[in-house]
DNA sequence: ACAAGGATCCTCT
DNA sequence: GAGGATCCTTGTT
């Protein structure tokens, strides 16, 4: 019997106890649930401790302490003032790593989403980590939660179309060394990934 | 108590 | 592709 789009294995820690480059291609694909908005993961970034990009390498303090936790977790902050970004902690408990999830197809729950974001339905509506923070009606205090036990976010794996890589995006404070790290992954085929030209 | 700094978004060319 | 808007939280006085 063929897995539909709605039966899918679900995502389980060990998937995110590995180094968070890779965590961070893995996740393309896969599905977040909550409540009745699905979304399918199209552009990630890894993010980790000795990387000056990443708000954990100048030590810990109470914002950046769910990095620093096991992985498997939610790590949420506000950009801007405005934006609530999600990440999912990877690697292992004491060392800081995250994927910042940036772009999303909406797979149920347009409406929902539509109202949220108060734009009309297009391709870009989840097209940008600020996007997918509001799709997902996401808080600052939903910081640190688990995302292994469903009670949250529920993940299971999806489709993977055709995986890209590039360097990261709106990191010019971040030292030349790790701008250029090709840690940023999409899915080619999605017309939900931004700053395609960096892309290969 | 406050200055400073953004892992962005949107609207133009 | 580039630039400005925007405004809250953080970390340090």
């Amino acid at each position: 019997m063929s897995s539909t789009i709605l039966d899918r294995a679900p995502i389980d820690r060990a998937f995110f106890a590995r180094d968070a480059y890779v965590v961070a291609r893995d996740l393309i694909g896969v599905l977040i649930r909550r409540d009745r908005v699905l979304l399918r993961i199209v552009e990630t970034e890894a993010y980790a401790q000795h990387d000056t990009a990443c708000h954990a390498h100048k030590g810990l303090t109470p914002r950046t302490a769910p990095l620093f936790g096991p992985p498997g977790h939610t790590y949420v902050y506000l950009c801007y003032g405005i934006h609530r970004m999600l990440n999912m902690v990877a690697g292992s408990d004491g060392v800081a790593a995250g994927c910042l999830i940036r772009g999303a197809e909406v797979v149920e729950g347009l409406d929902v989403v539509v109202d949220r974001r108060g734009t009309p339905p297009g391709p870009g509506i989840c097209a940008g980590p600020g996007k997918i923070g509001a799709a997902l009606a996401l808080d600052v205090k939903d910081t640190g939660k688990d995302l292994i036990d469903g009670r949250f976010l529920s993940l299971t794996k999806g489709p993977t179309g055709r995986i890209a890589s590039g360097p990261r995006v709106g990191i010019d404070y971040a030292d030349p060394g790790d701008r250029r790290r090709q840690w940023r992954f999409a899915d080619a085929t999605s017309k939900a990934v931004t700053h395609r030209a960096l892309l290969r």
